[in-house]
RNA sequence: GCGCUCGUAGCUCAGGGGAUAGAGCGCUGCCCUGCGGAGGCAGAGGUCGGAGGUUCGAAUCCUCCCGGGCGCACCA
């Protein structure tokens, strides 16, 4: 039991071996030191990592290396006069030296062999942590303007936008997951003339596309839809302006498209935020004009507001009213923040934006420290955008151009499953190329059906196990000492620290990876320990107990990415 | 030109101060007389873009250079 917060206790998991061994780094230097084996001084943070080697044990520490300086003696004594003060602890086995000065600890393979119960026990909340201490964090993605449908860029932000809000949930934080609608500015206002010239034009009027227009067809098909619902009702003289009613109804067909595709990707919001609501009387963009004004951030010139954020350090001023009376969309992202911040007072806040918004990073932090927050609690991840091909071929992405692939394409085309696992694979700062014919292809070389294999393989022996009357119950742990079952139970306690280093790192991609090395440890349990032995019962009972627990993580694992945990493929 | 970012196996990518640099795909060769072969094992394949520097130790940090991507609007 520890406390989340507020006095909230909560069911902790168990505490990450990693922490425990870290301790009794520290502790061994603290003894090491009051024996005066050690002379006295402050010593770095203590960190412990994974050798890549097994032979160098299950955690390394570097500190003798780090601290032989400080200690005016060589590493490898430092190691061996902290070696002989590591405390015992029942999951340690032994520690050794290694040169030129490492601090190895072995894991005992029974320790190891009984976490199996643990994690049975925390079934789908294995991995769980109070990391976040019930912070309360809005993580804001996709975002994109309802000007035209989603296209496989924005695929990428919500895969790695949802999962991201999914891992940090599962570590303890209040996640509020968030799409910003771009329901007001030109963009919108160029859509409502596209789509009542395309309106017109069912009419049988000569009415072209405006200029900067949209040309999709998409747009034609919301006139129609309009036309069959509303007849005429919106036709109004020619050369007039087109009712703005009819712009709202397009816009909120788009909407719902776009809320529709998401959702066909697993991709769920809390709430969807209206640009348009910030600019209601008295609302978060007049008092933010009033406060940028009130601090001295505002000057007028060449017919337009600027915000002087060359005096917070910006390279430039940037425009908040163009000389034509419209707020930038600068101008309305500044309340968005400050409604973020002041008004709904998240203690983190999010964005996940393309490589493309990158100049807009620091201008809105010096936008978030003008208005009273803190800028560092606003976090802008950054995704490298996707080219997408057609086998070598490159296909446009732009909306428009003629050929759109959306998003929806590709889930219809791939699943959402391997749509979601394509995009979280390659980490965020790293262009990548989505190949439609590879990812259509839907062959072995998508890894997500090797690891959704794994787990409907389990289920399958679980199945045949229960038919044969097989059980678990009872089943003592302790057996699982097969090189390979100590392999795959090691794989099994890395979740904890997989779902940390997530979270810590923001990055998303860690947990592909991770899903493959289990997967590919559960496969080579699989090959070389038959789990059904009708004359073994006791291994045939901690076996299953091992197949319950790696079922557990594999579904865990795939589910902290939203994707699917199959019982059969 | 300035800023951000990337350059690691033939291809797609991990690793981002630690020990002999990894995985998948592709390639070569093995493994089904028992639980799902969408599987397993082994092998070939690398001057970690280049040059300096910091460090006990650099693919990793710093500087410069080369080469890609993206920004640098009264667009969003």
């Amino acid at each position: 039991m520890r406390e989340v917060a507020d006095g909230h206790f909560e069911e902790g998991p168990a505490l990450l071996i990693r922490d425990d061994i870290i301790a009794l780094v520290e502790r061994a230097l603290g003894a090491a030191q009051q024996a005066g084996d050690i002379p006295q001084f402050a010593a770095p943070e203590i960190t412990v990592e994974h050798p890549a080697r097994a032979e160098h044990g299950d955690f390394s520490a570097n500190l003798p290396l780090r601290i032989q300086g400080m200690a005016r003696m060589k590493a490898i004594e430092v190691a061996e006069a902290l070696r002989a003060h590591v405390p015992e602890h029942e999951a340690v086995e032994r520690v050794a030296v290694a040169p030129p000065g490492f601090l190895n600890f072995y894991l005992s393979p029974a320790w190891v062999a009984t976490q199996t119960a643990a994690i049975i026990e925390a079934g789908e909340t294995y991995a769980s942590s109070t990391l976040g201490g019930g912070k309360r964090v809005q993580i804001e993605y996709v975002s994109a303007n309802p000007t035209g449908p989603i296209h496989v860029g924005n695929g990428r932000g919500a895969a790695i936008g949802s999962t991201l809000a999914r891992v940090m949930a599962a570590a303890g934080y209040e996640v509020e997951q968030e799409y910003y609608v771009n329901d007001a500015g030109t963009q919108v206002a160029i859509f409502g003339r596209t789509l009542y010239a395309r309106y017109q034009q069912l009419f049988g009027r000569e009415v072209q596309i405006p200029e900067n227009g949209y040309p999709g067809e998409y747009v034609a098909d919301i006139a129609r839809a309009v036309k069959e619902r509303s007849g005429d009702q919106f036709l109004k003289e020619p050369g007039e302006e087109p009712d703005p009613d009819l712009g709202r109804i397009g816009l909120d067909v788009m909407i719902e498209g776009i809320r529709a595709d998401l959702a066909a990707m697993g991709v769920e919001y809390d709430r969807w935020f209206s640009e348009r609501s910030l600019m209601e009387e008295g609302g978060a963009y007049d008092v933010v004009m009033d406060l940028l004004e009130q601090q001295n951030y505002i000057a007028r010139r060449e017919g337009a507001v600027w915000f002087t954020s060359s005096d917070l350090g910006e390279s430039k001023d940037n425009v908040l009213i163009r000389s034509d009376g419209q707020p930038t969309y600068y101008a309305t992202d500044i309340a968005y923040h400050y409604d973020k911040f002041v008004v709904r007072k998240f203690d983190r806040v999010i964005d996940i934006w393309g490589a493309d918004h990158q100049g807009h990073v620091s201008r809105v932090k010096a936008a978030v420290a003008a208005v009273g927050a803190d800028p560092d609690a606003l976090e802008v991840l950054l995704y490298q955008l996707v080219t997408l091909k057609r086998g070598s071929q490159v296909v446009p992405l732009s909306k428009r151009a003629g050929e759109i692939v959306t998003l929806r394409d590709i889930v219809d085309e791939v699943g959402a499953d391997a749509t979601r696992f394509f995009f979280l694979l390659t980490g965020a700062n790293q262009t990548m190329d989505f190949d439609l014919d590879l990812a259509k292809k839907q062959s072995d070389e998508n890894p997500v059906y090797y690891v959704q294999y794994a787990h409907a393989r389990i289920a399958s022996i679980l199945v045949k196990a229960q038919d044969e009357g097989y059980s678990s119950d009872g089943g003592d742990t302790g057996l699982l000492l097969h090189e390979a079952e100590q392999a795959l139970l090691r794989q099994l306690l890395l979740l904890p620290e997989v779902v940390e280093k997530t979270v810590l790192e923001l990055a998303a991609h860690h947990l592909p990876h991770y899903a493959q090395d289990l997967a590919s440890a559960f496969h080579a349990f699989y090959t070389q320990c038959r789990v059904i032995q009708a004359d073994q019962p006791d291994l045939t009972k901690a076996r299953l107990l091992l197949l319950h627990a790696t079922q557990t993580v594999l579904a865990r694992t795939l589910g902290l990415m939203g994707i699917s945990a199959p019982s059969s493929m």
